[in-house]
DNA sequence: CTGTTAGCGCCTTCAA
DNA sequence: TTGAAGGCGCTAACAG
């Protein structure tokens, strides 16, 4: 090809189109077809370049205030809007952060999700979505996120080693939501569940409490292991065992794990710490009208996460509240500062949540 | 190569690439700026041409088995991902559609984001998710929706008749979630709030209360608006008239705008009728707490929406339920036919929910 | 079945 | 300051 004059670049790009279009039209019965205005429209009806009114639409480029005048009108009157994907391919930046959240995370703590979409929005990224049913079903979501070149990750669900790395290798900054990577350098806000389970132990035994018992999380849930491991670790120090059944974090299972636990239990435990809220509830209710104890007089319960119904005046649960707002903030502000400069170092941001200590556990002398 | 011309075309785009990472290598010192692996690098390796590797990356292109896996060798060991952004461009299908949702829909129902997303996620599409903290906020999210380029909207946030009007101009099929368009011809599912408001004052009534209450929505709330319509039109019916106090749709509003109804009443009414559940918790914990009632012995409070701790034992209240999955699933399958095919005409769907007689309010005879 | 070619709509040097 | 030209990564005719 080597004497090829005529056809190189695009010169006639404007008319060309044009022409395409008006092909197009007797096919199509309705105008629905018509094309999306490009920069191409609006710098002809400006009588102006193209470059020109891209740089019209590009933050401190520069260009004489008559003509961003002109352009603006003819953009105006079309209806013009940059297209950000275009803008992405050419600029290597899409805007676009992914949320990678689970459907448990986003039950309990609902708030996650809009909080980071309003903050991400806020610094000028848009959040792509993508919802889990189950935890593991994250690999087959990750092709999907890398095909759409977004410019970072978080993720409020488990990433394996593996996928971490391969975030890495992409050059696609990620930072974990409420866990951390097993063993891969990531970046991750999480808040302290084993230092909840000892605050929260710490303060039953000092109430004076003797007896406890636990309704522990599922055998998946990082966040629930982690805090029935530091409610654990005080209990043994101050000498105390703690029988314990699994639920499955919802409400139901809090009053059926319950009534399993007295059974393996000769007598009523004292205090009955819970893996999360919703089972705290269950088991509340479940010793209220089925086993007719006032509660907390008769038994304390205990749970982790401050979800809305808990501080309801007919539950005004003591657990540990995680801070949200704090959280998500940290999230989003990490995750935007990797994406600027994608050399700096994994860090991991470590949250202390509050107690809240409500009324469904004797905390005072007995 | 024989005798180019130096600049014609874009022929030796990978070797010029490779020179532009080169050169950029010295500046970084990471090679966080390693550039992603594109279909051209597949190719290469692969010893085809590029569009025989797109061919392979696309549903239903011929191509041999044995190319097939030549490619796909060479794309698994390079990490090769097929950009969809770059793909959106030419198909003008970016297989993107924005959800835009305002806090107060997430906060009572939390669940709709999340079922929007898996059923698109389903059919393949992707969710670019926009947050509104204030429903008034909806103008300056659409320049951005128009940017990137969707396919289509699901709007559950209020929308005016010129929003609505210019996303048809735009030739993008929206869909409105629990509102209607005023006037302008918008596909839409809801659900009858109004007929949600007659089923329940017609149960009360038939019950034979004989006086009414009611916690009404904020002003600006469509969906409040029309179910305390629909409660009032039945009680005049029937000859009654209902004091009413405007709350926030918060808990706490609940309890002091029923302070504030009874202090309006000079006799306390037999039911009381809140715009939404959370109200009507609120409500119910002061009668309970504040004013020592029997609920619903001494008084019967009803609420609407059907969130989560209205079922809780503790409140078990009465209301009525939006069917959320059939509610999303629509919406979802009406943007898709419309993405398929933008000359259909504008739908509405209309859902009934079901009635929960739970235990706030006494529905058999007196 | 495979490679060639011409863009999708935009940004960005490079000259003028 | 402005315009011309060359891609970003990919798909889609169209030849062969």
């Amino acid at each position: 090809m080597p004497g090829k004059p005529p056809k190189t670049g695009r010169k006639p790009a404007g008319s060309r189109r044009r022409a395409v279009a008006a092909a197009a039209q007797p096919a199509a019965p309705q105008i629905s077809d018509r094309r999306r205005v490009t920069s191409y429209d609006v710098a002809k009806r400006a009588g102006v370049s193209q470059s020109a009114v891209s740089r019209c639409f590009t933050e401190g480029a520069s260009a004489s205030s008559d003509l961003r005048e002109k352009v603006m009108r003819a953009a105006e009157e079309l209806g013009y809007r940059p297209n950000a994907i275009a803008r992405g391919l050419i600029t290597r930046r899409s805007n676009l952060v992914a949320v990678v959240i689970s459907s448990r995370t986003n039950l309990y703590y609902p708030e996650v999700l809009f909080e980071l979409t309003t903050r991400f929005e806020a610094r000028g990224s848009r959040v792509l979505l993508f919802a889990l049913e189950h935890e593991s079903d994250v690999d087959h979501v990750l092709d999907k996120v890398f095909s759409y070149q977004v410019d970072g990750v978080v993720a409020a669900a488990r990433l394996s080693d593996a996928q971490v790395v391969q975030f890495e290798r992409h050059g696609i900054p990620v930072v974990l939501y409420n866990r951390f990577a097993d063993r891969a350098p990531a970046s991750s806000v999480c808040c302290d569940h084993l230092e909840y389970g000892h605050r929260l132990a710490e303060r039953l035994v000092a109430a004076g409490h003797k007896s406890f018992g636990i309704i522990d999380s599922p055998a998946d849930s990082f966040v629930g292991i982690e805090r029935i491991k530091g409610v654990r670790g005080v209990l043994k120090a101050h000498g105390f065992d703690a029988p314990s059944v699994r639920g499955d974090y919802g409400y139901e299972s809090g009053g059926t794990a319950l009534a399993e636990l007295l059974k393996k239990t000769r007598k009523r435990p004292a205090a009955v710490i819970c893996a999360n809220d919703a089972m705290a509830l269950g088991a509340i209710d479940y010793a209220r009208n089925e086993l007719g104890l006032e509660i907390p007089k008769q038994l304390s319960i205990v749970g982790f996460d401050g979800i809305g119904p808990a501080y309801l005046a007919a539950y005004r649960l003591t657990t540990v509240r995680q801070p949200v707002r704090r959280m998500t903030e940290a999230a989003v502000s990490m995750l935007m500062e990797r994406i600027e400069d994608p050399t700096l170092a994994p860090e991991k941001r470590m949250f202390s949540g509050d107690l809240v200590e409500g009324a469904s556990a004797r905390l005072g002398p007995a």
